[in-house]
DNA sequence: ATTTTTATTGATTGACGGATCAATCAAAAA
DNA sequence: TTTTTGATTGATCCGTCAATCAATAAAAAT
């Protein structure tokens, strides 16, 4: 059976476990084992591949950061006018996948891991920092000076409003949140640029 | 030494001791049996008062929300016109009490927990609809109609505002947040009343 | 053909933690 | 005084889990 090169495969295939089975607990209060049965192969393979338990989470952490940014990306690169970039990000923020359980229990995890763990809070730092000036670029050439504030202004209610459609008991609709970014979003513009 | 009425002493005791652990570990990870040291009593009474150890969770994370919900009770009392009620809102909910690293940690498990327990998400839910009706309320006699729009759309500001403020590496600055969520109000308000 | 490297297992270890329980103690009630 | 009730402890039980390790197997290198 062994072949050579697994190297990858397992690895890929233990992120994505490890996702599956964080959404299904809706805590980090999984086991190795049952992560890498899910992978099917033996625990012993998991810490063979990544050393420890807080390795293989990060790896798992990294990876949804890494499909975020890759959605973002993609959405941007169709972009001509400013406010078709600050949609792009609005949109991308809201999309379908994001609201994935597995995705959300990804998301809520690795905010209470960025806590305690150095690394953990370093990678949101990483999106946090991304999200913000994606957002000042688009805004600079509206609204100029008041780009910083708006920016963040926008990073916060994109932040909330997924919390709260994650979190809520009514069923998420991100038509609704993306229509509540955008019209703050229009009343900023409307004020003009500059301050 | 046993004296009677000790209850709601221990249960008090327990609470706070509790929190402060959930805020120096950051996780839930904790265990009865630090929290029962901390507030100077075995592991046994701990069981006995509580009956389990999400019991005692669900506990402090009912206190953690009742403090919340007096200091925003106490600061709309002395709000007289909806402008007031608005800036009451947003001040209390970016008060420094809530910036403590135990508070911050409680919040944040809280949204982990509720994915996974009924109890959790129940209470959650009565924060969430607390915080959209006292808004909305607010809101009606300043934007008629829109109210509802413009309360999902500050309380989303507000929830994730105060997400970045702390978990972001720069120091809190709530003054910051709260001029970022009244400058949203101010722009609305500007587009009057109704649809 | 032999050695080396990579892949893989699953048993084992060592530690930890939640819950339980019998036993103790003192105040209050009878 | 005797009984009952509430308070309290800490040892113990039972289970779990992360991490390690020796052993095995197959490919690749020599």
């Amino acid at each position: 059976m062994p072949k050579v090169g697994m190297e990858p495969i397992r690895r890929a295939a233990l992120v994505k476990a490890t996702i599956a089975e964080i959404g299904e607990a809706g805590t980090l209060d999984v086991t190795v084992s049952q992560i890498a049965k899910r992978a099917g192969m033996s625990s012993g393979l998991a810490h063979h591949y990544f050393g420890g338990k807080d390795q293989i989470f990060l790896a798992a952490m990294r990876h949804t950061l890494a499909l975020y940014a890759a959605e973002v990306r993609g959405a941007l690169s169709m972009a001509c006018t400013p406010q078709d970039r600050i949609g792009a990000i609005v949109r991308a923020s809201f999309s379908h996948s994001h609201f994935q359980r597995d995705v959300i229990a990804a998301w809520l995890n690795f905010y209470v891991l960025a806590q305690s763990s150095q690394q953990a809070r370093h990678l949101l730092g990483i999106y946090q920092r991304r999200l913000r000036s994606n957002l000042i670029f688009a805004l600079r050439p509206l609204v100029g000076l008041r780009a910083v504030d708006v920016a963040e202004q926008l990073a916060g209610m994109i932040d909330g409003l997924y919390l709260r459609q994650s979190l809520g008991q009514s069923l998420v609709d991100p038509e609704r949140a993306i229509r509540h970014v955008m019209r703050a979003v229009a009343l900023e513009l409307a004020q003009g640029p500059s301050r």
